[in-house]
DNA sequence: CCCAACTGTCACAGCGCTGTCACAGGGACG
DNA sequence: CGTCCCTGTGACAGCGCTGTGACAGTTGGG
């Protein structure tokens, strides 16, 4: 279904996940330490990598951050069992998703054609979110149908979240996306806007459905199932 | 369906899409540099242009604008993932649609055949928005069956907004459109010629429901429903 | 059960954004 | 050469967006 890298230092669990990967259908490359991995990114040009995070020499966030500095293509992190740390400084280095080791081939292909879907999605105009639609050329949001007055900030903040669906956003990384700013002291500045962006798109602004508070992290939008 | 012109450095995303597109029914030609593609523009005549933005030598936006000087064919920008800054510049350049890679070339190919139509429809000389309608070929604007007497920059201004209706175009974007400037100051020249458009335009120049502002953004073309 | 950390909420002051307008330069045209 | 109208500029005002900081509410761990 997809041409992966799969840049992983335990042969075992390399060569595990290799199978299971082509078995869904994948076609798989792999490699064992960072410096091949970018190597072969260059000569192969996957569609998406899968990137474990503790590897030798180069670590994997040092490798995600080398990537984003030339390529857009999909990242999936694999990151050793429930470190939020890991979380956050993983995605803040361009990671598209994490996955938590140990995973089964299963879950990790799901969330590969996932993280592809978000990715076609965005090239798309517009999005839905259970009853919020938001249309990226026209700059306007509906929800069931009626257009919905957003401010210029609102409108920001909402397009990245949209950017990323299902995906927790740090305040320190809508700080960046939305305001350009680097850094936030304690202000509730982006509290404030998800507020006021809950107050005009959810239906029931004090239990939100559609965008979510992730504690200690931040905010994901979610569309609802 | 279409003869397309496909230009784009890199070899292996160039033939996977040559041979995607090829499947959909398309003639295809591939230049691998903008002089090249450039070059094949004059000599083959494509209905449309497939442009990656980052090429060695001249980018593609420089390509772009090269060709819009000479050349009304529709251009698709190929740009990498997440880059509004490329969105805005790219459309600024003359593009008339831009896809984010990476890209399948289903998705690619449905935005081909959405910019044919446009296209087409463009074609058309006249469109209709309320109680105006734009002849192209005849360049007169009329409000209720009778002409209004646009001035030149008015009516460049219009045309530009009625060739995307429904699509918010920046200060910027319609600077370079309308007037070929590159900056802006702070100066108010777009919202004071939108200002006279629409005393011309509106039935009620104080509340515009075709000219409308986007807030933080610029003005949009709107066909009331 | 309690505490600490985190998040939601709100009012307010400042200011950024847009609409509006008058005016002067300049180009077109006779 | 003179006239007229178009056009860009800058000033100004009003509106409403936005960031701040204090405080209340909530959550989760010990």
């Amino acid at each position: 279904m997809a041409f992966l890298l799969l840049i992983e230092d335990d042969e075992a669990v390399r060569t595990a996940l290799e199978m299971s990967l082509t078995r869904q259908g994948h076609r798989v490359v792999t490699a064992a330490t960072g410096e091949d991995g970018l190597k072969l990114l260059r000569e192969q040009r996957p569609d998406l990598i899968v990137l474990d995070v503790n590897l030798p020499g180069i670590d994997g966030f040092e490798v995600c951050r080398r990537i984003r500095r030339t390529d857009q293509l999909p990242i999936i992190l694999l990151t050793a069992r429930s470190d939020d740390i890991d979380v956050v400084v993983g995605l803040e280095s361009g990671a598209d998703d994490y996955v938590v080791k140990p995973v089964q081939g299963r879950v990790l292909d799901a969330r590969i054609r996932a993280v592809m879907r978000r990715g076609e999605r965005e090239a798309n105009d517009s999005a839905t979110f259970g009853t919020i639609v938001i249309d990226r050329a026209a700059m306007t949001v509906t929800k069931n149908g009626e257009d919905l007055q957003l401010t210029p900030t609102e409108l920001r903040l909402l397009l990245e979240l949209s950017r990323r669906p299902g995906q927790a956003l740090s305040r320190q990384q809508l700080l960046r996306l939305v305001w350009e700013h680097d850094y936030l002291g304690d202000s509730r500045l982006v509290d404030a806007c998800v507020q006021r962006l809950r107050a005009k798109v959810e239906d029931v602004p004090s239990s939100p459905k559609l965008i979510r508070t992730v504690r200690g992290v931040g905010y994901r939008l979610d569309a609802p199932s």
